[in-house]
DNA sequence: TTGTACGCGTTATCAA
DNA sequence: TTGATAACGCGTACAA
């Protein structure tokens, strides 16, 4: 067992409350005794328990950020913006990831019962919350990139996010502007749940709907995994090439799956854009570094980030929930042609 | 506040310490009051608090991953794998991300302390920690990817790590055997602290070196910064260019920077390989699906997330402490030409 | 300016 | 098979 507060006070020659307040700035103390104080602390490496501390339910200036899958490089710009802010707030920023197969609020119920949070923001996930789950959720909580679901009160959370499915629409109505006719879809998503995914899957449909392109399921690549990585994408364009001799566009559900359909392109010979033209979704680093660049739909990651940050504060401070939804910019970076030409 | 275990207990009619036990699974309870206790558990929503129970300090299952940078692709490759070989020993892995400013083994303790940890990965960092901290560690701990240092005594953690410094050289030494001579390198290291990337470059600068090459600092691309993205990779590689109208070949220190670099050169128009070779390090999925793709020194990540579960395991069982040294692999994928054909 | 004593929610010991 | 009760380490009224 460590030393404690107790032995550090009485090496001091004190009492527990005067190395309480050294330890926490609290309430006065003379500068020899917390000199004295700090030295004893040092000399046998005394740190705090912070259980024993949070039981007493003191008010700890922490936030929590939630992330399913922090590995997404499209979460991690955001995740360095909302870092700083937090910190520039004087907060203490907690970053933790939730495995596919926890749930987000629970979590959530839990750290803040733990760690005496005083926020939190849940970034990633799907669109289908328990309404009863966040009655016992006691904090401020905002949503980044989702919203709860249409089964919770929009009283109950912030949000920030993006309409995917327009911005879907958009993509491959520049597609189809530029005289693309047959536009592979490749995408992911688990059945029967709304995420972001699954609303561009909508938004393909209506594009195509809407321009009176016919429908064809040869087009779209998908496996009902819930897979998203280079892999991913690599295996689905090799699909789609190999059923649809005259494939002249592809639209990935992300851009780390564009990257790897491009790549299944490039190494099959064909030429992008000459041969065959790919828009990704997200807008991070990797598709922009890639040879060729890749278009996509981009997400205006830093100020999605800071407005959660800016909501959640405001809410900590008594402020009313807000749902803001961002547009995304379409980046053109050339691999994209026209046929018309 | 939340509902507690008295008022469940009190809810139950029965005592605290039969709530106790139901949610321990310790000692004996009749299935009837079990039943009775759970449904009421599950009727209040009640969710026992971690602080109390770690302040008992009861042994739990846990051990910590202490990443410093999480998003660090090729550290994602080794994540997955130790998540799943936890979990299959039945412990529950708590994964951490360690700011720049943290230093590793100081969270180690602190959370050592928290969560009455039995076992401590911590992954990246640099080759010094002050064998003092050592001392206060009272778990075991495994570094991966880099060593504690020569102050800290070996009997005190155990390593898995590969010899940056030869894998470097095996590099630089490939290129060579191309016939290259002019050779860029493009790298980044804190000044006088031992990192896996300042052994790269000794690796770097031995090969010459050995090959009797003249040591030419234009060819070195630094800033002293801590940068490691795309970015950095593009803008050393342009400086690289300007500077040395005669390179033929480029050793980055990590493949992401490689990439950037790819991105240079493609972007100025020249090829890759046919006008400059590049290689890499690390072995993640971004340079093998970058096109061309990237050749790299390719660490065996899975193997090494294996062994380190297995070391520390071992440990936690009373074993010695081990150090491991695995060697990478040379990945040719055609980014690097012969210049003597 | 300092110290004493209580309680936070839980587990473990021991007696019933 | 159960239930009191003493810790665990700390913060904080309250008293000095």
């Amino acid at each position: 067992m460590e030393i404690t507060i107790k032995e550090i006070a009485k090496l001091s020659g004190v009492g527990i409350t005067t190395v309480s307040r050294v330890l926490n700035n609290s309430g006065p103390v003379s500068p020899k005794t917390r000199e004295k104080i700090m030295s004893v602390i040092s000399e046998y490496n005394y740190i705090p328990n912070n259980n024993a501390r949070n039981l007493k339910s003191t008010q700890s200036n922490s936030v929590a950020l939630l992330v399913k899958s922090i590995a997404n490089p499209f979460f991690q710009k955001m995740i360095n913006v909302i870092k700083q802010k937090v910190a520039l707030r004087g907060y203490q920023l907690i970053i933790q990831n939730v495995e596919d197969t926890e749930n987000e609020v629970d979590v959530a119920i839990q750290e803040t019962q733990d760690r005496n949070l005083q926020g939190i923001i849940i970034m990633g996930g799907s669109f289908n919350y328990s309404p009863e789950k966040f009655k016992r959720l006691k904090v401020p909580c905002i949503f980044m990139t989702v919203s709860a679901g249409a089964d919770v009160p929009l009283e109950n959370y912030s949000s920030v996010r993006i309409d995917d499915e327009a911005e879907a629409f958009k993509a491959v109505e520049y597609l189809i502007s530029l005289g693309h006719r047959r536009i592979g879809f490749i995408y992911n998503a688990p059945i029967n749940i709304m995420t972001p995914n699954s609303l561009r899957h909508k938004g393909y449909l209506r594009a195509l709907q809407q321009y009176n392109i016919p429908y064809d399921p040869a087009l779209i690549a998908t496996d009902f995994s819930s897979l998203s990585g280079f892999d991913f994408g690599f295996k689905m364009m090799k699909q789609l090439l190999l059923k649809n001799k005259d494939l002249t566009a592809v639209f990935a559900f992300a851009d780390i799956v564009a990257i790897g359909a491009a790549k299944a392109v490039l190494s099959s010979g064909l030429r992008i854009p000459e041969d065959i033209s790919i828009i990704g979704f997200d807008g991070i680093e990797e598709a922009e570094f890639y040879h060729p660049s890749l278009d996509t739909i981009s997400q205006p990651a830093h100020q999605m980030a800071l407005s959660g940050v800016e909501v959640l504060f405001d809410m900590m401070q008594g402020g009313k929930t807000q749902h803001i939804i961002y547009e995304s910019s379409l980046l053109k970076r050339g691999s994209c042609i026209s046929l018309t030409k």
